[in-house]
RNA sequence: GGCCCGUUCGUCUAUCGGUUAGGACGCCAGGUUUUCAACCCGGAAAGAGGGGUUCGAUUCCCCUACGGGCUGCCA
């Protein structure tokens, strides 16, 4: 059974960058009939807010990513105690007693000196007295997990084989001098108890991965497999994490993505196969291969997102917008016919506003000198009265006989006219949806 | 500074040592369309640099440069 699960902490709103990470859990799941579970990384009651774990179901609900379970971190503070006896019994937790500062300190010295700044372990020589000692001057310490100094590998689904030396690595800190439980623990204790079987993550978790899979190992768990994708950077190689205020999902959807063209960029992007526009999330399931992931840092336009969010559009039957069609003020009676005409004029659903206001007030009529005559002769012979589809043709034809002009040069500077502009949807469809021709009046 | 990963068209990438270095998106040109879009057709466009190994390197190895990540009592 494949076991998948994305933990977003509910400091923040989902971004692009979480999202991949949210996708590819789900769509491994999806594709291998298993279990994606949303796991509310909320231990830290400081910074944790509802509000964003609302706005995080949300966000995944727009685009379709249906969670199997939820849990909450924060309703198993128990099992993390559990597990750190469990460690402690077994000799992998210490308590040491540096501050911040004196840390710090400590690595500056290291780094001065040529060598990595790992910690030294100094708590680990102190006798318990030394240790009662330090507890009543400075109150409880930090538990720091003791790693084997081995060299820790596994077999990454993306990367490929990876190893790293833990003695390159400090003991991480798995419990805070407060008592509050960091995520390296939370998140293996996890892992290991909901039987996680594939866990996909940014690259910027490869350490923690080899620090986990010993505290896993220390628990009595079987690692999970392991994927580490790259991490998305700017259009300009820049670090996306600096503009993440432009790139939150909310942000997308207020600017009209769509969440299918949203999903079909993040479910390839990357990876050796194509873009390509897909119709369902059952497709895009098909359609994932993990393996196809390459290692480097992707680059991530927003732009890329708005031809795929056009195509979803031209694509999509008027049921499926009637609600927003009618939320502009279009008339029940003209509705269909004007997303038939809009649609494909239009980028994102933003865009309908416009061609509505053309058809609801008309267009302040761009003539140019030269036409001036032609086009006040062409309007004079506009027949009164609701127009049809036919009106366009045969208005246009009649025009043409009685000035003799043809082809651009008589379309054109009827549609300036009567538009404005010299984009937009078929004259022959729109005609008959201008409510106002203020080039008559 | 240390550790890990990476570097092929503008972008995402293919190539299990021998290829006219392929595809997709974007871009440009043409066709179609009264416009735009869509669609069809065509085009431009790439192996970071330097050393090796080899009959032969984009491919294997080393160095350099550059990019990303980690180096937290964040996640």
């Amino acid at each position: 059974m494949t076991v998948t699960r994305f933990a977003p902490s509910p400091t923040g709103h989902i971004h692009v960058g979480n999202l991949r990470t949210a996708l590819m859990n789900f769509l491994i799941a999806r594709k291998a009939g298993g279990t994606f579970i949303l796991r509310i990384d909320d231990t830290d009651p400081e910074r944790s807010r509802e509000d964003f774990v609302d706005a995080i179901k949300e966000d995944l609900e727009w685009l379709g990513l249906a969670w199997d379970r939820i849990e909450r971190q924060s309703h198993r503070l128990d099992r993390y105690a559990e597990a750190a006896d469990r460690l402690r019994v077994a000799g992998r937790l210490y308590e040491a007693f540096e501050t911040p500062t004196e840390l710090d300190l400590k690595r500056k010295k290291q780094l001065n000196m040529g060598r990595p700044p790992v910690y030294d372990r100094a708590a680990l020589a102190l006798s318990e007295a030394e240790r009662d000692r330090l507890r009543a001057e400075r109150g409880p310490g930090v538990w720091r997990f003791r790693l084997d100094r081995e060299r820790i590998g596994w077999e990454d689904g993306i990367l490929g084989p990876v190893s790293i030396d833990a003695a390159s690595v400090s003991d991480p800190v798995l419990i805070r001098g407060d008592g509050q439980v960091l995520y390296t623990m939370a998140s293996v204790v996890d892992d290991i108890e909901m039987g996680v079987t594939h866990v996909v993550r940014g690259s910027d978790h490869v350490t923690n991965t080899a620090t986990q899979i010993q505290i896993i190992e220390a628990l009595g768990g079987r690692a999970p497999a392991f994927a580490h994708h790259s991490l998305l950077t700017g259009a300009q190689g820049d670090a996306l994490s600096k503009r993440l205020g432009t790139l939150s999902l909310r942000d997308l959807r207020a600017q009209g993505v769509e969440p299918m063209a949203l999903l079909s960029l993040m479910a390839r992007l990357g990876s050796a196969d194509p873009v390509e526009l897909r119709g369902s999330i059952d497709e895009l399931v098909e359609g994932f291969d993990l393996s196809r992931f390459g290692a480097a840092p992707t680059k991530f336009d927003a732009n890329d997102l708005f031809p795929l969010t056009a195509h979803v559009l031209q694509a999509r039957p008027y049921a499926e917008v009637a609600g927003a069609i009618a939320a502009l003020g279009v008339p029940e009676a003209l509705a269909p016919r004007f997303w038939e005409v809009a649609r494909e004029n239009i980028t994102t659903l933003n865009d309908l506003g416009p061609w509505w206001e053309l058809c609801r007030d008309g267009a302040e009529p761009v003539i140019d000198d030269a036409d001036r005559d032609f086009v006040a002769q062409a309007l004079a012979m506009l027949p009164e009265g609701p127009l049809d589809e036919e009106s366009w043709g045969a208005w246009t034809a009649e025009v043409k006989a009685a000035t003799g002009r043809k082809g651009r040069a008589l379309f054109m500077p009827l549609r300036l006219a009567l538009t404005g502009q010299s984009h937009g949807p078929d004259m022959r469809r729109l005609l008959p949806l201008l409510q106002r021709i203020r080039a008559k009046e």
